[in-house]
RNA sequence: GCACGGAUAGCUCAGUGGUAGAGCGGCUCGUUUACACCGAGUUGGUCGGGGGUUCGAAUCCCUCUCCGUGUACCA
C-alpha cells in the first residue's frame, strides 16, 4: 500500500486521473455490450452554445449528468453520455461580426457579403469555439468525446435539411407573410419564445382628433407610441359603444405627418375594449398585431413607417423620419403638442415584448417568413399526461401540457447568415412570355406545365396553398425528396425544396435561387437525440441508446427545446426521445437575485475549480440543489466541499498509518472466518471475523448499510442534495466522530486480534463508501481508491482499472447481517454509549474542565471492559472507574445515563451553586414535559378516543419522565 | 388576469396527523499521536397572518399577505 501525501493536492490528482480515463477510454461506449444482462443507459447532453463559456448553471446541469452516467456504470450498464455543441445562429454572429468591427476589418456584414462572413465564422468557431468542451473536462465529465457533435457537423446539417424537406412535403412547413417579432437589434424574425414580456413604466398620451363630417366633434384616443401615428389607416370603436357607434363611416383628420394629415376611415370592430382608455382606438396595422387583424377585417393596407433597425422611415414624414423609434416617440408627443391635438400625458405601466437574446424591445413587423405547424402533437402530449415520460419535479409536466394545448405555428426562418440555411429554391416566371427558348428554359417550362397540368386534373393530393408536387426523378433518380410549389400571383413562383445535391446543381443551373433565409438553431438542436447518433440510418447506436433515459435540463427551455425533441423524436423515431427529464433550478446568488453579466455575480467556475477543487465546487452545489427548488449559490458550500474532500483524505490517511506488519501477520493468524466478501467485489486485506465485532463495529456496518439504502434511494428518485447530505452525515458524523473515535480503544490497546478485525471492518466500510461518493467526488474518490489499494485483486472492469466500475453498494442483506451475528438492537447498544459520552461531555463543558478527568460510573447493568475502555476514550477520562456501590460527595456533578449514573468527582473544586443551577435548569425542562403529557392523559377526550398505540406511547413518556424527576429531585436535594 | 411553486432557528433547508430537526453561522472551551479545511460543548423557532376540521395540526381544509416562476394580455 503506498503511503499517501500528508495534504491532498486535487489539481494535480484531478489533472491526472482525467487524462488516465481518457487514454483508458474509461468514457466510450460500445453498442455492441449492450445485452440484456448489460442494459444501456444514455443522455445527450444539452449542447451548450459553441461561443459560450461555462457558467454554474452549467456546472449544476452537468454534475448532475455526470453524477447519473457514473452510477450508471456503477450498477453495470452501457453508458453513453454524448456530448456536443449547437451553432448558436444569432449569438455566434454576432460576437463574430462586433469583433471584426472592432478590429476594423468590416463596417457591416455586407461589405465582407455572406460567403466570407460564413468563412470568418467557422474560422473563429475552429479557433475559439468550444471552450466549454475543455471546461467540462475540468469538471470531470465523463462524456464521450469520441461522439462529439456540432448541431453545423455536415452529417448533422444533413438531417436538418431532411428534416425540413420531409415536413415542406408533408405541408406542414409553408411560408407566409405574417406579423412577426422582429428584433431590430439582430434585424431578424424571432419565435413567439424567444420573446419575454418586462413590464415598463411608459406614458400614455392622450391626443384628439377632429370628425371631419362634424366639425366640432373630437375624439381622444389613448396611445403609448405616438411615433407610429404616421402609419394609422383607421380609427376603431366598437360597434355597440353608444357613444360613438354613430360615428362610424365618418373620418376623422390624422394628425402626422403634419405635412399630410390624411383623412381616416372611423370603423367599427368588436376588437375594441370601451372600458379602456376612451374606447377609441387607433389602428396601424403595419406595428400592431392585433391592429393588423383589425386591418385585414376591413380592408385597410398596412403601411410600415419604420427601417428593419427601429429607425423611422421616408413615411413617417420629415419631422421623424431618420429618428431613432423612441427619440421619435418624444418628437411625436412633441409635434402634437404643438399642433393642438396632445391632450394629456399620463404614467403608466404596461407589458413590452423584448428580444430574449438582445435585450430590445422587440416590434411587430410584417414579413415573410417559414412557419412549422408542429409534427406529431397528439402523442407527444400524451406520454407525458399518462407518465409514461416522466418529469422531475413533476409540476412541469402541467407546465408543459399547457403549452401544447394551446400551440402556435413556429417562425423557423432567421434573416442571418450562420446556421443552416433554408434548402428552397424558387424562382419567377412569366409563362406565357417564354420569349427566349433556350434550352434551360424549356426545361423550366416543360416543368411548369407538368405543374399545370396536375394542377388542372384536380388532384385530391394537393396540399395547402394551391402548391402542387412534382417530382424531380430525372435528375436525381434517388431523390424523390423535391417539390414543386406554385404560386399563382402575377408570375409564377416555382418553388423546390430539396435535399439531393444534384438536384440542387440543377435548380441552380436552371436561374433558381436559394432562399437566403436560415433555420433557428433550435430547429437543429430539436433533432438532437437521434440526429447525433447516426439518423436516418437505423445505426447501432440508435439501436442501443435510443430512447434515451434520462434528460437533464434547465426549465426556461422546457418549450425552446423538451417539447420540441419529444414532437421531432416522434415523428422520425416513433418514439419518445427520452424516458426522464429532469428539470434543474435556477442558479441566483446568495441573495436570491439570478446571475447576471451586468450584476457581475456570476462567478467563474473555472476558478471557483482552481481555488478549491472540481469535487468541491461538484460537492457544494449538488449539496444545495434541492430537487424543484432555485440554487442560492454561495461560495460557502464550496469550502464546506473542500473541507469534506479533507475530512476524506485524512480518514483515509489514518486507516493506513494503522497499516503495519505485525498486524497483518497476526490477522492472518487470527482469522479463522470462512467468510468473504468477495461477492460484493470487494476483497478486504483481512477477513472480518464475526466473533470479534464490537458494538462500534455493528454499529458502523448498520449505519453503512442505512447510507447505502438511502444514497440509493435518493439517486433513484433524483434527489441529490438528500444523497449528499446523508453523505455528510454518514461519513462524517458516524464514521469519523464516532466510529473511529471508538475504535481507537481497539486499535491503540494491545488486542492484535481484534486489531486485525477493526481494520478489516474499517476496510470494508472505507471500500464501501468511496463507492458511494463517487459519482459526487469522481476524483478524491478514484484517488483513494487506488492509494489505498482497493483496486488490487479486482477484474479490470468490476474496479480493478477504475473506481467508476466498481460495482455499485448494496446494503447487507438479512442473510449477511446474521453471518456477522449483527440484531438490530445492535444500533441501540452503541447508541447508549454514544448518548452516555455526550452527557458526560456536557458536565465536564459545564464545569470548564478541558483536561483529562476521572468520572464513575455507577453501572445500571454489567458492563464488558471493552465497552468501558471505549467509554473512556471517548469521554476523555482519566481514569473512568466502574463501582456499582460508588457513594458520591455532596455534590458531585452527576448525568443520568442510559448506561447509570455518570459521576463527575471534582476534588475540593465543587461548585455547588453551579451545579444546583445545572440541575434546576434540568428540573424546569423535565416539569415541563411532564406537565404536557400528564395534561394529555387527564383528558378524558383524549384518551377515550386516542388509538391504543398513541396511549401507550403517552403512559410509558409519563413513566419515563416522572423517573427522571425523581432522580434530578433527590440530586437536587442532596446539593442542599 | 390565470396557473403553479414557496414562506419552519441569524442563513440554507429536512420534516404530510402524535415529544419541532440538520448543516452552516454565533458563542464558550480545546494544539488528546488522521484532520484547526479540526475536535468538544452550547445558543437559537408561539413552523408567514387569520379562521376551520380533529382528542391532537408545521402537516388536512378555507382565506389573506408577501416572494418566485410560467402564461395571457388593452390601445
Amino acid at each position: 500500500m503506498p503511503e499517501l501525501d500528508k495534504t491532498y493536492t486535487p489539481s494535480e490528482v484531478e489533472a491526472r486521473w482525467y487524462q488516465q480515463w481518457l487514454d483508458d477510454k474509461c468514457f466510450q461506449a460500445d453498442p455492441a455490450r449492450v445485452s440484456e444482462k448489460r442494459p444501456a443507459y444514455s443522455i445527450v447532453i444539452p449542447p451548450p452554445n459553441v461561443t459560450g463559456i461555462l457558467t454554474l448553471g452549467h456546472v449544476l446541469n452537468n454534475t448532475i449528468q455526470d453524477i447519473l452516467a457514473r452510477r450508471a456504470r456503477m450498477l453495470g450498464k452501457e453508458v453513453l453520455w454524448l456530448p456536443g455543441t449547437d451553432h448558436a445562429g444569432i449569438a455566434t454572429q454576432n460576437v463574430v461580426e462586433k469583433t471584426l468591427k472592432k478590429n476594423g476589418e468590416i463596417k457591416h456584414r455586407d461589405d465582407l457579403g455572406r460567403e466570407k462572413l460564413v468563412e470568418k465564422i467557422w474560422e473563429w468557431k475552429d479557433k475559439h469555439g468550444g471552450i466549454i468542451i475543455q471546461q467540462l473536462k475540468k469538471l470531470g465529465a465523463s462524456c464521450d468525446w469520441s461522439r462529439e457533435r456540432f448541431t453545423m457537423d455536415p452529417e448533422y446539417s444533413r438531417c436538418v435539411q431532411r428534416v425540413f424537406v420531409d415536413l415542406y412535403k408533408k405541408g406542414l412547413i409553408y411560408r407566409g407573410k405574417r406579423m412577426v417579432n422582429w428584433c431590430p437589434s439582430s434585424l431578424t424574425a424571432l419565435s413567439d419564445e424567444e420573446v419575454i414580456m418586462k413590464p415598463q413604466n411608459a406614458v400614455m398620451y392622450y391626443f384628439k382628433v377632429e370628425v371631419i363630417e362634424e366639425p366640432g366633434t373630437w375624439l381622444t384616443i389613448a396611445t403609448t407610441r405616438p411615433e407610429v401615428i404616421p402609419g394609422d389607416q383607421a380609427i376603431a370603436v366598437n360597434p355597440n359603444d353608444p357613444r360613438y357607434a354613430h360615428l362610424i363611416g365618418k373620418h376623422v383628420r390624422r394628425p402626422l405627418p403634419v405635412e399630410d394629415q390624411a383623412p381616416l376611415p372611423i370603423i367599427g370592430d368588436e376588437h375594441v375594449d370601451f372600458e379602456f382608455g376612451t374606447g377609441v382606438l387607433k389602428v396601424t396595422p403595419a406595428h400592431d398585431k392585433a391592429d393588423f387583424e383589425i386591418a385585414q377585417r376591413h380592408n385597410l393596407p398596412a403601411v410600415d413607417v419604420m427601417h428593419p433597425n427601429g429607425v423611422l422611415n421616408e413615411l413617417a414624414g420629415k419631422d421623424l423620419a431618420g429618428m431613432e423609434r423612441f427619440a421619435a416617440r418624444k418628437r411625436a408627443a412633441e409635434l402634437l403638442a404643438e399642433i393642438g391635438s396632445l391632450v394629456k400625458e399620463e404614467p403608466y405601466q404596461n407589458n413590452v415584448g423584448y428580444s430574449e437574446r438582445a435585450d430590445v424591445p422587440i416590434e411587430s413587423r410584417l414579413s415573410e417568413q417559414w412557419f412549422l405547424k408542429y409534427p406529431s402533437t397528439q402523442p407527444s402530449q400524451e406520454v407525458v399526461a399518462k407518465g409514461d415520460m416522466r418529469f422531475f419535479p413533476e409540476r412541469w409536466a402541467k407546465v408543459y401540457d399547457h403549452w401544447m394545448g394551446g400551440l402556435q405555428d413556429w417562425c423557423i426562418s432567421r434573416q442571418l447568415w450562420w446556421g443552416h440555411r433554408v434548402p428552397v429554391w424558387r424562382k419567377t416566371i412569366a409563362i406565357d412570355e417564354s420569349d427566349t427558348p433556350t434550352k434551360e428554359n424549356k426545361e423550366t417550362q416543360s416543368l411548369v406545365d407538368s405543374l399545370l397540368s396536375a394542377a388542372s386534373s384536380d388532384s385530391p393530393a394537393t396540399p395547402t396553398n394551391g402548391a402542387v408536387e412534382v417530382s424531380l426523378s430525372k435528375i436525381d433518380a434517388q431523390s424523390s425528396s423535391c417539390r414543386l410549389h406554385l404560386h399563382g400571383e402575377g408570375g409564377m413562383v416555382v418553388e423546390a425544396a430539396s435535399t439531393s445535391v444534384a438536384e440542387m446543381r440543377w435548380l441552380e443551373e436552371h436561374g433558381f435561387t436559394q432562399d437566403p433565409d436560415v433555420l433557428d438553431t433550435w430547429f437543429s438542436s430539436w433533432l438532437w437525440p437521434f440526429a447525433t447518433m447516426g439518423w436516418p440510418d437505423k445505426s447501432d447506436d440508435l439501436r442501443a441508446f435510443y430512447p434515451t433515459t434520462d434528460l437533464v435540463t434547465g426549465p426556461d427551455i422546457i418549450f425552446f427545446w423538451v417539447a420540441r425533441m419529444i414532437m421531432a423524436g416522434y415523428e422520425y423515431m416513433g418514439e419518445m426521445p427520452f424516458k426522464n427529464v429532469y428539470f434543474t433550478g435556477i442558479i441566483r446568488d446568495k441573495q436570491g437575485r439570478k446571475m447576471s453579466k451586468s450584476l457581475g455575480n456570476s462567478p467563474d467556475p473555472l476558478e471557483i475549480i482552481a481555488k478549491y477543487s472540481a469535487d468541491a465546487l461538484r460537492f457544494g452545489i449538488m449539496r444545495s440543489a434541492p430537487l424543484g427548488q432555485d440554487i442560492l449559490f454561495d461560495e460557502k458550500n464550496v469550502e464546506l466541499g473542500r473541507n469534506f474532500c479533507t475530512k476524506l483524505w485524512n480518514a483515509a490517511r489514518f486507516r493506513q498509518m494503522q497499516s503495519s506488519d505485525d498486524w497483518q501477520s497476526s490477522s492472518n493468524a487470527s482469522s479463522k472466518s470462512e467468510t468473504t466478501i468477495t461477492n460484493r467485489g470487494y476483497v478486504a486485506e483481512a477477513e472480518i471475523n464475526p466473533a470479534l465485532l464490537s458494538s462500534d463495529d455493528k454499529w458502523i456496518v448498520l449505519r453503512l448499510n442505512t447510507a447505502i439504502t438511502e444514497v440509493s434511494t435518493a439517486l433513484d428518485e433524483y434527489r441529490f442534495s438528500d444523497a449528499t447530505h446523508t453523505l455528510y452525515r454518514f461519513f462524517w458524523t458516524e464514521y469519523c466522530d464516532w466510529y473511529i473515535e471508538a475504535s481507537k480503544a481497539t486499535l491503540q490497546g494491545n488486542d492484535s486480534a481484534r486489531k486485525a478485525n477493526t481494520l478489516a471492518v474499517i476496510d470494508f466500510v472505507l471500500g464501501h463508501t468511496l463507492r458511494i461518493f463517487h459519482p459526487f467526488l469522481p476524483f478524491i474518490t478514484e484517488e483513494l481508491w487506488h492509494g489505498m489499494g482497493f483496486n488490487t485483486d479486482m477484474p479490470d472492469n468490476q474496479g480493478g482499472k477504475s473506481i467508476m466500475f466498481a460495482p455499485w453498494p448494496k446494503p447487507l442483506d438479512q442473510d449477511e447481517l446474521a453471518h456477522f451475528g449483527i440484531l438490530p438492537e445492535d444500533e441501540q447498544t452503541a447508541n447508549d454509549k454514544y448518548k452516555t459520552v455526550e452527557l458526560g461531555r456536557g458536565l465536564k463543558s459545564t464545569f470548564n474542565i478541558s483536561k483529562k478527568v476521572r468520572f464513575v460510573l455507577k453501572p445500571a447493568q454489567e458492563l464488558p471492559a471493552h465497552e468501558i475502555e471505549v467509554l473512556r476514550i471517548l469521554l476523555n477520562a482519566e481514569p473512568l472507574d466502574v463501582d456499582a456501590a460508588f457513594t458520591p460527595k455532596k455534590g458531585t456533578p452527576v448525568a443520568l445515563t442510559p448506561l447509570g449514573e455518570l459521576f463527575l468527582p471534582l476534588d475540593g473544586i465543587i461548585d455547588v451553586d453551579a451545579e444546583r443551577a445545572r440541575v434546576s435548569k434540568e428540573v424546569a425542562k423535565v416539569e415541563g414535559e411532564l406537565a404536557k403529557v400528564r395534561a394529555k392523559l387527564a383528558d378524558e377526550n383524549f384518551t377515550s378516543k386516542v388509538p391504543q398505540k398513541v396511549l401507550d406511547e403517552h403512559k410509558q413518556r409519563e413513566t419515563d419522565w416522572s423517573a427522571q424527576l425523581d432522580k434530578l429531585r433527590a440530586m437536587l436535594e442532596a446539593l442542599v
